[in-house]
DNA sequence: GATTAATCGAGACGGTACGTCGCGTCTTAGT
DNA sequence: ACTAAGACGCGACGTACCGTCTCGATTAATC
């Protein structure tokens, strides 16, 4: 596919790539949301401002593009023996995510640039990855056997939902008993 | 307080400071979270600019002080006979505030900005409005004699917590039926 | 007449006035004219961008402004007894004025310019310090007794126009011989 | 001597030339100096930027290249039976090159650089079309018979500096009457 | 005819200046 | 003391051009 528009000119850097998302990734962690601006990025990765702007049109881009993989990845956990189990271990490692994570720290900025700008909302929208981490744990706890009514939007929400918004809002450091206590909640339908 | 220290001098402008919180919120509206700017705000409420940063020292502190009433009276739904009914209009309401209400709008700006920002997150965690309002409607719920255990936080939490996160991160349409869904749902515990 | 125009605000600095002027000129002799930029001539001199283009809309202006009275200064000579004596002594101000002096540069880069864009022909057209000073040694000589046939701006054209030609394409460098050569010629009408 | 240099290999395309010469000469005229870049040059010549850095240095030796035989061709003016006429067609053809011709805009354009960059005040110095073509024209008129004392060069000078620096400097549009005038003063030595 | 090598077009690369905008501070005159 | 006005130093914005560097494709002279 990419293939068909095999074209002339001097191909694109994949070193450049990188460097532009490990800056914006640096740039966030260590020195915070406001100093990852575009020209910082751009100086942080050794890279010209062009460069940047010719393949991501904002910095949201950059971030989703930098923090996908590494989110989707932490919130991936082995299979487990129960539904108990399995929700429980999600939980803890959603709460872990959001609030210690560099990708977690990312996914916060984007959903928090979201309600700015409706650009970033449609990007978001079109890939949520804890939304979709969400759903792949209620999958497999419906392959376990367990019955769980609610459509899958519904239920991850539900699952996802209390916590995430308690974080948000309240910045919230959940321990080990919240985590059990929402579990048991969750399971209790 | 103040009274006790009335000093001489010409005291602050009423007009000023009512001026700058329609201004904010006017551009917040109109134009838009990038164009509501400080110094945006000044020249529409046509107020010098030092007179807004002696008064607020941040955007999300205007915005909080112009959106705050506004917001706690339209997520105040008048007492309802039954607690399925309680429930269903709260949540009815809060999915309109936070898709069309001017309030909900500066609200989602606020949550968004306090992920990017330490300082706005600490202003928002001392008076979560939509918190407060959830936690009013539990009360009322369990004042009419329903018995709902978990502690309040966790249930506010429960009850906002799957419609706020649906509709910040895809920005989700709840119908009448998702609402009655959802009030099912909580109720069924 | 600017009494009239007092009105609030903050009023100009004269030091950031200053300034600007001196660091475009210090940048045009000391590193040359292509690195007499905006963002460099604000950066040498301690002031905000803005400050420069609120106030010049080009470096033209910087230029006209910084050397414009230097080089009336320079160009202008103290009456001599005779009318050879006047116009030899000019002729080799003008020649120092062009190929050593600083004033000389800014004149030589703004002639250049002029030729480049419409709006610095039009700025250096209004007011022509090399054709003034020249109008003001024929005149002296006039007054000195000498006929001279010929409008004013014939004789100032081909009072400096040979000289200045020979400057500005060839680079030349007059000897007093040079000079001395010139006064004769122009003085044999 | 470039013949001895013959390689093998593929030789230099004669229409990428012409098409930069042409693309020079259009974007001046037609767009202004400001439009006449390296990267504007080969869009509109259709040919990769590396092909005109292969074989000029700078867009003065380019416009040098592209307007030298044309100026030429424009300051030669067909011998005259009386000196008085071959000055005056000369100075009239002059004016004219400087005011209208796409050429004398060149010269002008180059004239002006080479006021603020020595390389293209060096390159200038090296092959001035005016100061050859009033050098012919000297020529001429001795060969006629006509005595004027001066070397070649003050002489050069003095028939085109005056009209030259009116128009640099005041943008100044000669009638015939003032070119019969300046005639007159040349011959009247 | 195949190989070789310099050229061609295209276009991405790291830089840097452009002119604008908003930041938060300051300095006026006026109320 | 507070107000509106507006200039101040600062720095990010997104764009344009700089001159360089790969690419695949051409095009002769040489093998």
């Amino acid at each position: 596919m990419t293939a068909t528009t095999r074209s002339h000119g001097r191909p694109r850097s994949e070193d450049a790539r990188l460097a532009v998302l490990h800056a914006a990734d640096d740039l966030l962690v260590q020195e915070g949301y406001a100093a990852m601006t575009m020209k910082g990025i751009a100086e942080r990765a050794g890279v010209g401002r062009q460069t940047v702007y010719r393949w991501w049109s904002s910095k949201a881009e950059i971030l989703l593009e930098a923090s996908a993989a590494d989110a989707r990845r932490e919130l991936t956990r082995p299979p487990a023996p129960t539904a108990h189990q399995e929700i429980a271990a999600f939980l803890a490692g959603l709460s872990s995510f959001l609030t210690e994570a560099d990708a977690g720290l990312a996914y916060r900025a984007l959903l928090g640039e979201a309600q700015h700008d409706p650009r970033v909302a449609d990007l978001l929208a079109g890939t949520d990855v804890l939304t979709e981490a969400a759903a792949d744990v209620i999958a497999r706890v419906r392959a376990g056997g367990l019955t769980l009514d609610g459509d899958d939007r519904s239920l991850t929400a539900e699952l996802v939902g209390p916590l995430v918004f308690r974080i948000l809002s309240q910045g919230w450091q959940p321990t080990a008993a919240d985590v059990e206590a929402m579990t048991q909640r969750f399971l209790q339908r």
